[in-house]
DNA sequence: ATATTCCAGATTGTTCAACAATATAAATTT
DNA sequence: AAATTTATATTGTTGAACAATCTGGAATAT
């Protein structure tokens, strides 16, 4: 197994760029669910000791990407069925917050239009990756409308863990097109400030969103 | 300084019962907000390796109680208005979706039902100290009623930081009292499924706290 | 006296080698 | 085939070492 390259010549800790790295990978699916991560074997793919890995690993792990069992060593999430709900669970509160805390002029809404219009353009570029990309941002940027640090932390966890399953999926090209037009339609009726209407509307998408995902699982799996 | 009592025999790892300690240690108050936690100090204090404790500091600070800035050490986090602000725009937020998520019969509401009634036990002894533990777990009872794992962690994580601030705050004694029957009568709405009152009841509840909480911060340090 | 530069000491970041404790896999016995 | 033992590999933890960075004070210049 070749040596990772590590440049960025950022000056922040080895550690935390190795973390960047190995979460990078596993939100792009290049590691199988459950497998196992050995502290030797990954230390020697990355040119770094087993003592800085060990505190990468305790950063992935609270980041909900790895799984850390004693003695046993650490494992990629495998995230089943029931993580799947439990994360559209949490979205389902989280941006629901958003919807009211949702005020006139809020920076975070000239965002989200912005982002919308960058979802057309990948979509005429057929440049399904930054699709992805620009949904996610959207939603993060939905969230932000609660101004608080702490929320939009925990969502970013749960979309990280909710991108890694997307990794694990085939083909995932077309996956996030149909949400181009709800998110457009979500922010018209936010910014019309139709609260109520856009937590129904948010309900319908997110149970649309969560189903997809869950039959492509079963379609993946049987 | 002393060397600090590890025991316990459970067979968690090391590092893991020191990041128990040092948690507990932490919201409890026992340390200055924003001060420094040498890496060799604190080591020599626990009886354990440099490098282990760096593993025991990448949990902390992902848990929001440590503060790590690269080649400058680890630090008390020292909560200030604004986080404590954010912290109750968390707490409103998910325990909203809690009272939306409440139905009818679930264990979660048994489970704070028995809470209120130990937290007036603790009030007739006098117990102040379990007045506050049962009241956070009152709150923690009613987030599980949205059934999801990583919300609940997500809010233990805010939790503690709050209890760090009260750590940091004079004669704590009372500061829990008022809040039984805030708890009790919030429950009755609850259960009687009246979800619209329970949330004008909980928004003006957490208004309230929040003031409070506010006001002996400023009052401590002016 | 105030500000800037420079240096020495302390602290963090990282590696390495070692060993104990635990888990895994293989070989052996029942 | 099941259970037990043995051997091997992996994790948990330590201590020492060194480079990189930070800190505070001394020396210098303004």
């Amino acid at each position: 197994m070749a040596l990772v390259n590590l440049d960025e010549q950022t000056d922040q800790p080895l550690s935390e760029k190795v973390a960047l790295r190995i979460r990078e990978m596993l939100i792009q699916g290049r590691f199988t669910p459950g497998e196992k991560l050995s502290e030797h074997q990954v230390a020697g793919q990355f040119g770094i000791s087993r003592n800085t890995l060990r505190e990468v690993f305790r950063l992935l792990t609270s980041q909900g990407l790895l799984t850390h069992i004693p003695n046993r060593g650490v494992f990629v999430v495998s995230p089943d069925e029931s993580a799947v709900m439990d994360i559209y669970r949490v979205r389902w509160v989280i941006q629901k917050g958003a919807i009211q805390a949702a005020s006139r002029g809020h920076p975070a809404l000239a965002r989200m239009t912005a982002l919308t219009q960058q979802a057309d353009a990948a979509r005429s570029s057929n440049d399904w990756q930054q699709v992805g990309t620009v949904n996610m941002e959207f939603h993060r940027a939905m969230v932000s409308l609660c101004d608080s640090p702490r929320l939009s932390l925990c969502f970013d966890l749960v979309l990280a863990e909710l991108r890694l399953v997307f990794g694990l999926l085939e083909y995932t090209g077309h996956l996030h097109e149909p949400y181009i037009e709800l998110n457009t339609s979500l922010l018209q009726l936010i910014e019309a400030e139709k609260a109520a209407e856009a937590i129904d509307f948010l309900e319908a998408y997110l149970l649309k969103s969560e189903r997809s995902v869950l039959a492509a699982m079963q379609r993946k799996k049987g």
